[in-house]
RNA sequence: CGCGGGGUGGAGUAGUCCGGUAGCUCACCAGGCCCAUAACCUGGAGGUCGCAAGUUCAAAUCUUGCCCCCGCAA
């Protein structure tokens, strides 16, 4: 065992390429943690005109002037770590599994950040998932990489409270908060091995499958409470949608506004200034939303320029 | 050359095919009504119609080039 006396005495490579995964590396950084080098999945042509740009992790990275490796299959190339004089590695959202004989190479260990409550929902999409079920708290847990996904010992846990004005972006952002805290709070003891952890009990394991193209769709039939939840899970991307005149109209944002039946399912019911859609057991209030080739806008804006909308039927 | 939609007062849109007074719903300002109001009525200000060139007596509208935004596909 080591006997680091400072988290900053310990130079960990970090592994990550989404946009929250970047949040977390740049409140590590500022923090002060010290990261000798960052592994970030390879750089996507993205747009419509097919420009390459950087992944977010790299970016940050990049602004701190970290190296940064980006090697096409982690599986089979991985050999220029040898060449990294580092202690631990610590991942986040990396997108590709981290092969064991990567797992080796770290000294004092490989650590996760999990945006779920483990053993709840392990994979891919915990915190869709946790907003999607309607779960009234969530959170983040630190905790050991093994070959597995996400079956590790977990380390240190952090809750957060769900309710109807959480959604997917509002819950990344607490959950990066919360993950760089984690770190500080916990990685010294763990590398230490003060922190023994603790495994996970099979019995309670959950897994948050990916979000499929069809679930984007969302659909008018489920009841309200889980036609929001679906909104706010999705939101803002990639965001749910409707069809609307045969064009996606997503919804970003809304919220109940009564459990009456006022039309047909699905129908935009009639008033002046809102945008309420008749929805199974309920009526909701659209009021973020896109119409497909459309900026995103405030419902009301929408309204003014699109009066026609009402009566007609969402799909 | 991946497919498609779009850029019009502060916001959202109509008008573009078929050239000729820039319309609508809001926001804003003033006045009115009202116990009162985010409601209602009246009046008002605010626009180089993305940029540039071309055609024309005349261009938001037609032609060409460019910039930017959005949905999809990757």
């Amino acid at each position: 065992m080591s006997s680091f006396v400072s988290l900053k005495d310990i130079r960990i490579v970090y592994m990550g390429t989404p946009e929250i995964s970047a949040s977390v590396l740049s409140f590590l950084l500022k923090g002060g943690l010290n990261v000798v080098a960052v592994i970030s999945n390879e750089d996507k042509p993205k747009g419509r005109k097919g420009i390459l740009e950087p992944t977010p992790v790299k970016a940050v990275a990049t602004s701190f002037g970290i190296p940064v490796f980006q090697p096409h299959r982690i599986k089979e190339d991985y050999g220029f770590l040898s060449s990294i004089d580092f202690d631990a590695i610590l991942t986040m959202a990396y997108g590709q599994i981290v092969p064991e004989g990567l797992l080796r190479l770290a000294k004092y260990g490989c650590y996760n950040l999990h945006g779920s409550l483990l053993p709840k929902y392990r994979g891919a999409a915990p915190m869709q998932r946790s907003i999607i079920d309607l779960e009234s708290k969530t959170g983040v847990t630190l905790m050991e990489m093994v070959k597995a996904m996400d079956a590790g010992k977990m380390y240190a846990k952090k809750e957060i409270p769900l309710d109807e004005s959480i959604d997917y972006s509002s819950l990344s952002e607490l959950v990066a908060k919360a993950s760089a805290e984690l770190v500080f709070e916990n990685l010294l003891d763990v590398i230490n091995g003060t922190n023994k952890g603790e495994e996970q009990r099979e019995e309670e394991v959950t897994f948050a499958a990916k979000i499929t193209p069809e679930e984007e769709h969302l659909n008018i039939h489920l009841d309200v409470d889980h036609l929001l939840g679906y909104i706010r899970g999705l939101s803002l991307t990639p965001g749910g949608y409707f069809y609307l005149e045969g064009k996606k109209f997503k919804v970003f944002k809304a919220k109940k506004t009564s459990a009456e039946t006022l039309g047909g399912l699905g129908e935009i019911l009639p008033s002046k200034k809102e945008l309420l859609l008749q929805c199974n057991g309920g009526v909701i209030c659209l009021e973020t939303v896109q119409w497909e080739g459309k900026k995103m806008m405030d419902a009301r804006s929408f309204l003014n320029g699109a009066p026609w909308i009402k009566g007609k039927t969402l799909q």
